[in-house]
DNA sequence: GTACTTCCATAGTCAGTGCCTATTGAACTT
DNA sequence: AAGTTCAATAGGCACTGACTATGGAAGTAC
């Protein structure tokens, strides 16, 4: 049982005429008879009867019919859906944060994308870098804002930007008043961290390992915000990225300048995942916030 | 869109993979995977992620594969509710019989038919020839049993029975005890008949006409009991085929010896109109009634 | 690391079939 | 009786869906 089969059926119910509903149909008729007979061979039963200039439906053609038409309506129903969803930059993003980018980057692209868009919805899951990748991996998120580099064969990454390092220490500190500092001069100094699955703690541990230095860790937590306090409350010293600098009265930051003492944020996708045109959209909408050299 | 994209389709999604939604649908896999593409190029968007191993359904397929569930579900139907009807003898049949005939002849084969097949559904029209002959051809009744012959091309008949004329006369009438009768005999008696567009009348009128007589109408009625009790009391005579014969202490039946002085009755279908197989088997069944030679 | 396996996609060939034109045959009209 | 108007039939052509063979990529086994 093919589509053209049914439509050709329905149009012959419909003009009454092999000839008139093969005009309609844009084909010959005797192509039109053809594919009629063949379904009537494949239901077993005559549809039409064939009563010299008159063709009229049999018992079974009409109730053939409605299921005929039905089926034909559903297949353009479900067409239509498609296209629609396709047309509209509209419908469902999900995207992947970590903790340490979210709050801080996130805000401005979010609202603008929303305001350009306001038929999409975006769904932000914040987790550490180990979970969205698998999350992304399962489909669950249609991308993924982290800290570059990624290693990774399946994926397809682009860079947001690169912030330089700041030691953050409290106002009372010695090394407080500097306008750059090496990490070096820290050593010793005790260290506050991100917890062992955030990948800053990891990219900290990292820069300070190059400059032969092993933080001695008093105190670890999820947020750059906790940090921040224990450091202004004179616990000790901590490194963070350049967007998590927030003025505080009891804190002082100071730039690292060691070599390569960075952090580079990026967007990430599943390579050969299809994106809808809004998942598109809103990777476009990234690239427009990547600062190349910064 | 062709159904069998359809399927390809659903199997593979339902398989997540090519290879094993091929091998279900006993299709190599290119092919598969050709259809699945071109269903995907007609539709404007991907289907299906291909992230090497594993396929996994797009944003887009997760809202066509219900669809296209749908759709084959109810192409099964539509070809499961026409098989059903076709192979069950079951269904309505509607038949056409003429007054005349319809109380005399009906029912014994309406009843065997009945037990016969319980499934069927036999829709009874009484109406005069005219009026049935416009509803066989539009399809109205499928079949009718009347008076033969029938002129007109586009009809199939048989015979059922061809049945002797009976002179009904009063008891008392000096004829009454006759075995035997010439219509010419019954020359100058009143006649009682039926209306105008019975056509038993006018198989009477005939008979008489062929035997040089015309018939001094009396009475007119709708149907042969009427004629009977009016006959009983004694306001004239008639003429009545065999089958519309039946004993009552007021009337005598005198056979009609004239040649050609008889009724035919037969079926009377549309060519080529199709015929379910209950409509066949009530067809087939009113065969075996037939008397041929009587 | 190398070979093997397992995927899906690509390339090229072939056969089935849906469509075409031309024609027939039947029924209706003039 | 000739002319129309139907649907069906006949025969030819081209599209396309199916096939086999192969390639490339990714995962698995040794």
């Amino acid at each position: 049982m093919e589509v053209h089969q049914l439509r050709y059926f329905c149009a012959v119910s419909e003009t009454g005429s092999f000839t008139r509903a093969a005009e309609r149909e844009q084909v010959a008729q005797p192509s039109l008879s053809q594919q009629i007979m063949k379904l009537e061979e494949e239901l077993g039963v005559r549809l039409f009867d064939r009563l010299g200039r008159t063709v009229r439906l049999t018992g079974f053609g009409q109730v053939f019919l409605p299921r005929a038409r039905a089926i034909l309506g559903e297949l353009k129903a479900a067409k239509d859906e498609v296209a629609e969803r396709q047309s509209a930059v509209a419908g469902p993003v999900s995207i992947g944060v970590i903790p340490t980018i979210a709050p801080y980057f996130l805000p401005l692209p979010l609202a603008l994308f929303s305001r350009k868009y306001p038929q999409a919805s975006i769904n932000v899951a914040e987790d550490v870098t180990a979970r969205l990748m698998d999350r992304l991996r399962a489909g669950q998120i249609d991308l993924a804002i982290l800290a570059m580099p990624l290693r990774g064969h399946d994926l397809e990454t682009f860079n947001l930007r690169t912030e330089r390092l700041f030691a953050i220490m409290p106002r009372a500190h010695r090394l407080a008043k500097k306008r750059k500092i090496m990490l070096k001069e820290l050593r010793d100094q005790p260290f506050l961290l991100l917890r062992e699955d955030h990948c800053f703690r990891d990219t900290a541990i990292e820069v300070c390992k190059r400059a032969r230095v092993v933080p001695k860790v008093v105190f670890e937590s999820g947020q750059f915000s906790s940090i921040l306090a224990m450091v202004g409350a004179g616990l000790g010293i901590s490194i963070v990225p350049e967007m998590a600098v927030e003025q505080r009265p009891d804190c002082s930051y100071v730039a690292v300048a060691d070599d390569r003492a960075s952090r580079t944020i990026g967007v990430v996708t599943l390579k050969g995942r299809y994106l809808s045109r809004v998942q598109q959209a809103f990777l476009a909408h990234l690239h427009t916030f990547s600062q190349k050299d910064n």
